[in-house]
DNA sequence: ACACTTTTTGACCAATTGGTAAAGACACGA
DNA sequence: TCGTGTCTTTACCAATTGGTCAAAAAGTGT
C-alpha cells in the first residue's frame, strides 16, 4: 500500500508516481480539471487506469498533488527577491526569472491559470495561507524601497500583478501569441518587458 | 423550427435564446467548456434541458454562438483606436477601455481566456481570420507613430500583448486579486496602468 | 525453490451527461 | 371555437467516466 508513507518508497513507486504526475500535468494543463480523464492520463503515462488508482486515491488527489508541488516552484522567484540587494536589480531579476519560467514551464503556468480562472476551487486555501503572506511581505519591501526614493512611486501590489500577467501571458495565451507572431516572440518579449519595467521603476 | 431563420424570430424565441446564452455565459465562464453541463445551463436559464435543445442543436453550438458574439465585443476597443488621433491619447484610451471591459465584462473575459488557455480548439480559425488582420493593421499604425517619433521605440506587438495581459488579469485572475487586495483594486489598477504605459510610451 | 509482498490487470459498476422521441400544452388567426 | 403551428415536458437511451475488486503476475528476500 503505497499511500501510507511508513515504508520508504520503492524504486518502481518513484518511477510510476513520476510518470503519472508528468502525464497528468500534460493532460490537466491542456484540458483543465473536468476536461481531463483518467484514461487520458493513464494512456499518457503508459499505465492502466486501475494501476493509476493504485498509486493515487483518485483524480482529485493527482490534481491536488500537482497543485501543491507547483506552489513551491511558483513562489520561488519571488522568494529569491532580496531585500538587501539593489532594488532595480532585484526587481528586474524577478521579471526575467518569471519570463524564464513562462518559457520553460508553460504547462505549470497553464495549470495554475486554469485553477485560478475557475475560482481556485482547490487552491484557495493555499492562496490565503502561502501566497498572501509572502505577497504582503514583498510588497512591504518594495514599498520600503519606494519610500527610500530608490524606485519611482508605484503601487507594489499592482506592480507585481503586472509582472505576473505580462510574463505568464506568453505561456497561458501561447496559441494567440503564436498566431500573432512572425518569429519566435520570446527574445522580443524579453527586450520589451525589460524596457517596460525599467521605465516605470526608474525614480 | 427556430433553427431555420426563414421566419422572423418570435418574441418568446428571442427571450429564451437570450436567457439561454446568458445562463451559458455564466456556466461556461465559471467551469470551462467540459466542466459545464447542459443541466447547469438549463437550471440557470430556468428552462428544461430538452427545451434548451429546442433552441440550440447542442452544447457546442451554444458555446460557439457565445464565442462568435464575443469576438465583436472583444475586438471593438482595438478597432476604435484611430490612426488620425493623437498617438498617446489613442493608446491610453485603449488601455482604459480594456480595463473597463475587464471590470464590466469579467464573464466574457474568462470565457475567452479559457478558450485560449486550452489551445483555442473552437476559436483558432477566428484568431487567424479576424484577430490577426486587425492586429497586424494596428501594429503598423503604432509602428508608424513610433517611426514619426511620436512614441518611444517600443515593439507594437509586445506593447499590445502587455495591454491585454495587464488589463484582463483583473478579470481572469479575479480570485487571486481579491485574496491579495485589501480594498477595491480597480481604482489603483487604473492609476498604476496609466502610469506604466504612459512612461513606456513617452518619447 | 519457496513464501510473502508489491504491482498489474481484466471485468465490472453506478453515476453523470449529451442527446432523442413523442406526446402534451399553448398561442393565435380565421 | 377550432385548427395549426409553436413551444414544453416526460420518459428514455447510449456513451463516457471515476472508481472497485478479486485474481493474476511480478518482484523480493531466504
Amino acid at each position: 500500500m503505497p499511500d501510507g508513507a511508513n515504508k520508504k518508497t520503492s524504486r518502481i513507486q518513484q518511477r510510476n508516481r513520476h510518470l503519472i504526475l508528468d502525464a497528468a500535468l500534460d493532460v490537466f494543463s491542456a484540458h483543465g480539471y473536468r476536461g481531463a480523464t483518467l484514461d487520458q492520463i493513464a494512456e499518457a503515462a503508459g499505465l492502466s487506469k486501475p494501476n493509476i488508482l493504485y498509486y493515487f486515491s483518485g483524480k482529485e488527489e493527482i490534481h491536488v498533488t500537482l497543485l501543491n508541488r507547483l506552489m513551491e516552484t511558483w513562489l520561488d522567484p519571488l522568494v529569491e527577491m532580496d531585500e538587501t540587494g539593489d532594488p532595480m536589480t532585484e526587481l528586474m531579476g524577478y521579471v526575467h526569472r518569471k519570463l524564464d519560467m513562462a518559457r520553460d514551464l508553460p504547462r505549470e503556468s497553464r495549470l495554475f491559470a486554469g485553477e485560478i480562472l475557475q475560482g481556485a476551487p482547490r487552491m484557495h486555501p493555499h492562496l490565503v495561507a502561502d501566497l498572501k503572506p509572502l505577497f504582503d511581505q514583498k510588497c512591504a519591501v518594495i514599498q520600503g524601497w519606494v519610500d527610500a526614493g530608490k524606485l519611482a512611486p508605484v503601487d507594489p501590489r499592482h506592480l507585481i500583478f503586472s509582472i505576473w500577467s505580462t510574463t505568464q501571458h506568453y505561456a497561458d495565451f501561447d496559441v494567440q501569441v503564436q498566431v500573432l507572431s512572425d518569429n519566435d516572440p520570446m527574445e522580443g518579449a524579453r527586450r520589451y518587458l525589460d524596457r517596460l519595467f525599467r521605465q516605470v521603476l526608474s525614480p
